[in-house]
DNA sequence: TAATTGCTTCAAAAAGTTCTGAAACTTCGC
DNA sequence: GCGAAGTTTCAGAACTTTTTGAAGCAATTA
């Protein structure tokens, strides 16, 4: 209702509430892309509560604006803690902790990136090679065609893999390198 | 034992038995990367066997192979099938369905990155417009400040948001675009 | 058309994940 | 060292996802 003799102590106060339901939409989002990536839903929410308020605030704080128990807060800022994504901090004559977002978002990307995708691939990298080392020798006798595909595709699984590796490293490592031959690379993988 | 007088037969039995066993452990880190990216394990277990069998195979025979029910089977493929990695086909003189994989793998990944990643990412995007926008006007006074700085970091997300829409839309356009202007346009969003 | 075989569906079970709330623990000022 | 305030831990509750197995359905053959 833009219309009416709201007071403007009304009207900020309409302002309030929507700052909240907005901050709560843009961090159920960040919610929702983290929980894809494999994260708890609630770790996006709070990075997000906390990098738009821009400034440190206490556990009881967030706590309430996202309606969470004390114990899941203090779960979820840990892990977040340990992703590097928010850091503590304390204000001399308070006991309580305060918290506060990490602020480069890319560094936080690059990072998971770095720790878990890359691992991932790697692992897989390795089963799928030592998978096909192993079936390429000792094929039985009569079994070439068979196994021999088998191995080649193996083989491409692998490839895709590295390209996977490369894509993320490039990325990862301070942009510095060009991702165009990679891509390229990627289209080797196509058919068959 | 390489050494003792194994008769071709066990040695074969011996091969076979190694086969079956690499092909799990590849088939289980494939399930384990698509777990990783929100699909079900099994969906990726699923699909290992049936690239690396590289000949069609019938429901019966897969449940029996990895040791799940005709239920889950039946239920896996069909989203298998629904995302174009597994197609139908049957043998004339055969009542039974057999299943085949797909095996441009790449065509597989640029689906699921366009239909689901961008998705999100797309949803995302609009929240973070739309929220920036709503907070732009009618700023309470004396709260400049505070609220400019929440505009600017959800405007940040959004071009975070951005790059990695440009990103995938590039890798999923059939490699035509140089990824490398994005990769270094996204160097603009790290710090503060 | 009936019998048979194979496929899908679905309710319930199992497994896995996240959340709660209270007890245990830590820290700090007195 | 004691008490108060704040934080972490953890067993169980609540919820979600995945699997099972059997009933129902569909297709094929005789």
């Amino acid at each position: 209702m833009p219309a009416g003799p709201a007071t403007p102590t009304l009207r900020q106060m309409a302002t309030r509430e929507e700052e909240r339901e907005l901050v709560h939409e843009v961090a159920d989002a960040v919610g929702g892309l983290m929980e894809f990536w494999g994260f708890k839903r609630v770790m996006g929410r709070l990075w997000s509560v906390l990098y738009l308020s821009g400034e440190p605030l206490t556990a009881a704080e967030l706590c309430e604006r996202l309606a969470i128990s004390s114990g899941a807060a203090s779960m979820a800022l840990s892990d977040l803690e340990r992703w590097g994504v928010v850091r503590r901090s304390r204000k001399p004559g308070d006991r309580r902790e305060y918290f506060e977002a990490e602020t480069d978002v890319w560094k936080m990307v690059s990072r998971v990136l770095r720790e878990r995708e890359l691992l991932q691939i790697e692992h897989a990298l390795e089963i799928f090679e030592r998978a096909r080392e192993r079936l390429q020798r000792a094929i039985p006798p009569g079994e070439q065609a068979r196994i021999g595909r088998m191995v080649e595709r193996i083989g491409r699984l692998g490839d895709l893999a590295r390209v996977g590796r490369g894509l993320l490293t490039a990325m990862v490592q301070q942009h510095k390198v060009d991702l165009s031959p990679l891509v390229r690379f990627a289209g080797t993988f196509r058919r068959r």
